[in-house]
DNA sequence: CTGAAAGCGCTTACAG
DNA sequence: CTGAAAGCGCTTACAG
């Protein structure tokens, strides 16, 4: 039912190299013979099978792109970026999300190298690298954005986390606060260890200790639940500063539940500028990344690794930026 | 480098084929061989070639999922469900973005049936049904989802739309509004049209007719500057119907920017309940789509596509539901 | 119960 | 400038 290229070699009475090689542009055909052999492809519909190329020594043109979730806003607009910047050197991208756990993880290598994928985008937190040992041992490069595991030598764009945590604490600093407490992801995930880390280390120059008791790891689904248990302590916090937009949110309904005004009780900061952040109730003061040149970037060096796996792999740090909203203010009510 | 079925074939000292009667369970292998091969399979980490089956008549394993933009958090929340329901079917899936492009959806239409892809779900608005001529033409099976065409017999999950429109004008017709407007999507998108003829017909159910000048087409982005136009008419409606919740996401920063109070000066209703719904200041009255579910009927009808060509395919319908939060109420203030 | 052979739709040297 | 042939890694009748 489908032409293929005997059908059109036939149809143009040549052999079927002849009609790859002007598939491919190669070897010397005459011009007559090859725009000849052009016009029957077009008037036949004809398309080289793709799977039949790749079998062939040639790529897939398929990327594999981990994420703990695609309908995290965050993740699903990196997706658009890679998938956009992927079409552009002619590249489709699989969605694979992982939940951040190592079982799908493990379970998406195994399957993209057996789809044959030219190579992955890790965007997802591991706790044991192992389990991309199928990619690794099949000799499927791989990139790791905005997360990146530096005992590996791959090629990885990240954000400046330790910056970003830092520049979260001046500005909490800077509004008066002292305070202050953290909802941090997992913790297998490096960009959430380095954000806390920066955070600290900022409140430490200053001369402020964070409690580790305000220091609190929570799923995303909890995040309502962990940001209650910090603000229903002895000592509450007169600063949160989130992880990302979503735990931030969490953070806002846990303060509504228990009718803690934002920002006037309680500053709140989020990190990553999803559309989220300018929609929220109030609006979220947050850490930006710039998403969509992560997402380029990313494919651009696994495009590069692909092309020329040999070459040492860079390691891009992009600087993530404060952005204002209405969630912080100076500490007003003085808590005992 | 990678082990083949050649490399096993020898390890066990047995030929391809009964190495690939093991590999698909099929033929009667004795008991010890098929344990023996199985156990050297693992050791050398053999994974069969999905191209290289694909190649011989079995299937790619990779279904396409077309939808406007997958950045956009309902379709970002959809492929989510749709990606979890294909794995279970043993499915990876495609992203394709196409906002809402004919264009796009024919570039990716040409190249889905180019990778051989099994089935593509296609969600995305189309304006000539010919640009999905390669699949259809290819004999790749599709299925529609939240999208429809009437004209052509495919499987399909929608909302009833029409309903989900009414809903929205009961609602505020109950609250007592009687001027009021859409925020619609681009005509091309048939549930768009779909809500805004069940919102009209509700109103007028009720005698209430809707001024044509306040049903305005909008791209998401410039939902925000629509929504002011609608905003700023000598009599600016008490409630506006957005066709989903970005666009509405747009009146309520374009209310913002007049300093028009949400709900006390106008109410605005989204469609969709997305994530965003629940966050934004105020958090938006609604109609919610059951989106997991969509995601999963539209895979389900799919695969069983696939399997069966020749049977007749099923539409599905499920029902929208209101959801109220704090956008709209009772119209307060006398406008001339 | 298992192997030899053909074939899937291409690409790539190698001849001529 | 163009064709015959081998090969990519599998699957599937067909023999035996």
């Amino acid at each position: 039912m489908k032409a293929t290229i005997y059908d059109v070699a036939k149809e143009a009475g040549v052999s079927i190299a002849t009609v790859s090689l002007v598939i491919n542009g190669k070897g010397k055909i005459s011009k007559e013979r090859r725009e000849e052999i052009r016009g029957i492809m077009m008037r036949m519909g004809y398309k080289p099978s793709m799977i039949a190329s790749a079998l062939t020594g040639k790529k897939t043109y398929a990327l594999g792109l981990l994420v703990p979730d695609i309908s995290n806003p965050f993740f699903a607009e990196i997706a658009r970026a890679v998938e956009d910047e992927g079409q552009r050197h002619g590249y489709s991208v699989f969605i694979c999300s992982t939940d951040n756990k190592d079982e799908k993880v493990g379970h998406y290598a195994a399957l993209l190298q057996q789809k044959n994928v030219d190579g992955v985008i890790i965007g997802t937190g591991i706790r044991e690298l192992s389990v991309l040992d199928p990619l690794l041992h099949g000799g499927v490069p791989i990139a790791f954005l905005a997360r990146e595991f530096r005992s590996v030598e791959v090629p990885s764009v990240v954000v400046d986390d330790y910056a970003g945590g830092a520049a979260a604490a001046e500005h909490l600093i800077a509004l008066g606060h002292r305070r202050l407490a953290v909802l941090a992801e997992q913790d297998s995930i490096s960009s959430s260890r380095e954000r806390v880390r920066g955070f600290k280390q900022a409140l430490e120059a200053v001369g402020i200790t964070l409690d580790p008791a305000l220091v609190l790891s929570s799923a995303i689904k909890e995040s309502k639940a962990s940001a209650l248990a910090l603000m229903r302590g002895e000592h509450p916090p007169t600063g949160i500063f989130c992880c990302n937009d979503l735990l931030a949110i969490g953070a806002l309904q846990a303060a509504k539940e228990m009718g803690i005004r934002i920002p006037h009780d309680c500053s709140i900061i989020g990190f990553d500028d999803t559309v989220l952040a300018s929609v929220t109730d109030p609006p979220l003061t947050t850490i930006a990344q710039p998403i969509e040149q992560m997402g380029q970037i990313a494919v651009q060096l696994l495009v590069r690794k692909i092309g020329r796996p040999g070459e040492r792999p860079e390691r891009i740090v992009l600087r993530p930026e404060l952005s204002i909203r209405q969630s912080s203010m100076a500490p007003q009510t003085e808590i005992s």
